[in-house]
RNA sequence: GUCCCCAUCGUCCAGCGGUCAGGACGCGGCCCUUUCAAGGCCGAGACCCGGGUUCGAUUCCCGGUGGGGACGCCA
């Protein structure tokens, strides 16, 4: 089994051809196949090298490493299109002595219009044929003087082209509504219907799998395997990813392609296993395969894994709408699973934009480490994170009381917490949970609303003397925390968090 | 306009003639909790419409409707 993933290198790597890449990739290392990456490059005025670059990059990134390919090599290369122009000239030439195709020297205004006019008649709008039937001899003779001309395939008068595709079935078009595409375009370059299938067959592709927008092109490339007496690979089109709004996912609805993910602070493995979701069923896969329920129950698959239920016939047949609130709760559980190191490491540039680190030092890599435990979990993406720990590099205890004294709530809750506090000592975590409940009790708040203000007292009574104090309840919970002995344990980098903890 | 593809909770998937239509995300509630989260439990929530076929259709067929794609010297 041979697969390929042929992007055109004209801008980053779009989501939805993350996931053609994906399943790809999956099908076939799932089956001991080879994983081609072609670079479609034939369009030279949006190609990049840059783009080029970066779609290799997100490529590795994810995970998905590739047999063959630009940068690696192979048996049956090159792997760029702009490298293989020598191929296409010599397979046009075949294809014209054959009388499959010919010259066309129709310009592009003639042929605008023709369009335009189909269109409005209500026909098909596709080439009219006007240089079909032109003398060969003749119109070799014009191109040998200079004159422009595309090489057009001649699709057959009647008939209908057809092919299995593997995940919609049969799929039948008609010959009357295929238009003489072209070939090779004026300059020289070969068009893309054109050199995927030259490239197709002569890297040996069993299987093409696609976006679906690639389905109408399909029966133009059966024709052109079938004139040049080759055997199609098996076509599987992947229906599109949308936005929350079902039109195409575009920059209009956000983040778009993989290195905006990856810089907004996801993982790759959980970009990965949520792309894979997307039209495929890892449950279902695994009953067939006769794994046990607990396990085969999950979504939360790795990528080996995902490799190894994968197959095509359970791709579904509707297009998915992209949900980032899942991709985050995916996120959220590589993230839980992430080694702390791992953590500090990928989170490093947020908190050195703050200014929080600069070296990467073994000693400050494994302090940010031992921060992760905090973060990591409960925060969606590893942007976050900056802000979860955001207490330890910079706290400030005065402006935290200012707000805590300037909610009802809150002061109440620290009446009552110096009242109860005072009833007895409040050394250990036993005690302190029991005046808690007792607090709770009197004054009924719960949650956030409860625990922070007597947070911030109790930062309070580690600050000190320094802290002036306005509020008297503040400042009674903070004496009275600080002469029980709390302060004692308020310690470490979390200041407030961690107490009583450490 | 013409051709092609698609259609189960808000979203992603299960279902492949008889199910209380299942799971996940999200949402609501409760519990737990020394913040926020996380976690646990509970809950609301769907078969696009109309014809057939059948003892019986979410499931099969046809039509409609809706959505998407394609009709380039872009891929």
């Amino acid at each position: 089994m041979r697969v390929r993933f042929a992007p055109s290198p004209t801008g980053h790597l779009h989501v939805g051809n993350a996931r053609t890449a994906l399943f790809n990739w999956l099908l076939a290392r799932g089956h001991g196949g080879t994983f081609i990456l072609r670079i479609e490059d034939t369009d030279i005025e949006r190609s990049t090298l840059e783009s080029e670059r970066g779609i290799l990059a997100d490529l590795r990134w994810m995970g998905l490493e590739w047999d063959e390919g630009p940068d690696v090599g192979g048996g049956h290369g090159p792997y760029r299109q702009s490298e293989r122009l020598e191929l296409y000239a010599s397979h046009a030439r075949e294809l014209i002595e054959k009388r499959h195709a010919y010259y066309c020297f129709c310009s592009a205004e003639t042929l605008e219009a023709s369009r335009k006019l189909a269109m409005a008649e209500g026909r098909p709008p596709m080439y009219p044929g006007t240089c079909r039937e032109l003398d060969p001899d003749e119109s070799a003779r014009r191109v040998a003087g200079g004159e422009r001309a595309v090489v057009r395939f001649r699709v057959p008068d009647t008939g209908d082209v057809m092919f299995d595709d593997v995940v919609r079935g049969q799929v039948t078009f008609g010959m009357d509504v295929i238009g003489d595409f072209v070939l090779v375009r004026s300059d020289g370059r070969p068009a893309y219907n054109f050199a995927v299938v030259i490239d197709d067959a002569l890297m040996h592709v069993t299987q093409v799998i696609r976006g679906e927008d690639h389905i109408s092109n399909t029966p133009r490339q059966v024709l052109l395997y079938e004139a040049m007496g080759m055997e199609p690979p098996a076509f599987a089109h992947l229906s599109l990813v949308l936005g929350p709004d079902h039109a195409p996912l575009s920059k209009r609805h956000g983040a778009t392609s993989v290195a905006e993910f990856r810089a907004k602070g996801y993982l790759p493995e959980a970009l990965v296993n949520y792309l894979a979701l997307i039209g495929w069923s890892p449950v279902a896969a695994a009953a067939a395969a006769d794994l046990p329920p607990d396990d085969a129950g999950s979504e939360l698959l790795p990528i080996d894994e995902m490799a190894r239920r994968f197959s095509l016939d359970r791709v579904s047949h509707s297009a998915g709408v992209f949900d980032e609130a899942k991709l985050a709760w995916m996120n959220r559980h590589y993230m839980k699973q992430a080694a702390p190191e791992r953590l500090a490491h990928e989170c490093w540039t947020w908190l050195a934009e703050r200014g929080w680190v600069t070296e990467r030092t073994p000693d400050a890599q494994q302090f940010i480490a031992s921060l992760m435990p905090i973060a990591a979990g409960s925060v969606d993406r590893l942007s976050e994170v900056a802000d979860r720990v955001e207490f330890v590099f910079q706290w400030d205890a005065a402006a935290a009381a200012a707000l805590v004294a300037a909610d009802p709530g809150g002061r109440r809750v620290l009446e009552a917490f110096a009242d109860e506090a005072a009833a007895g000592p409040l050394l250990d975590k036993e005690a302190f949970r029991a005046v808690m409940g007792r607090v709770k009790d009197r004054t009924g708040v719960k949650g956030k609303a409860l625990f922070h203000p007597v947070r911030v007292a109790l930062t309070a009574a580690e600050s000190g003397p320094e802290l002036d104090l306005a509020v008297p309840a503040i400042d009674r919970a903070a004496q009275l925390a600080a002469s029980a002995g709390v302060r004692r344990v308020v310690s470490c980098h979390g200041r407030a968090t961690a107490i009583l903890n450490s």
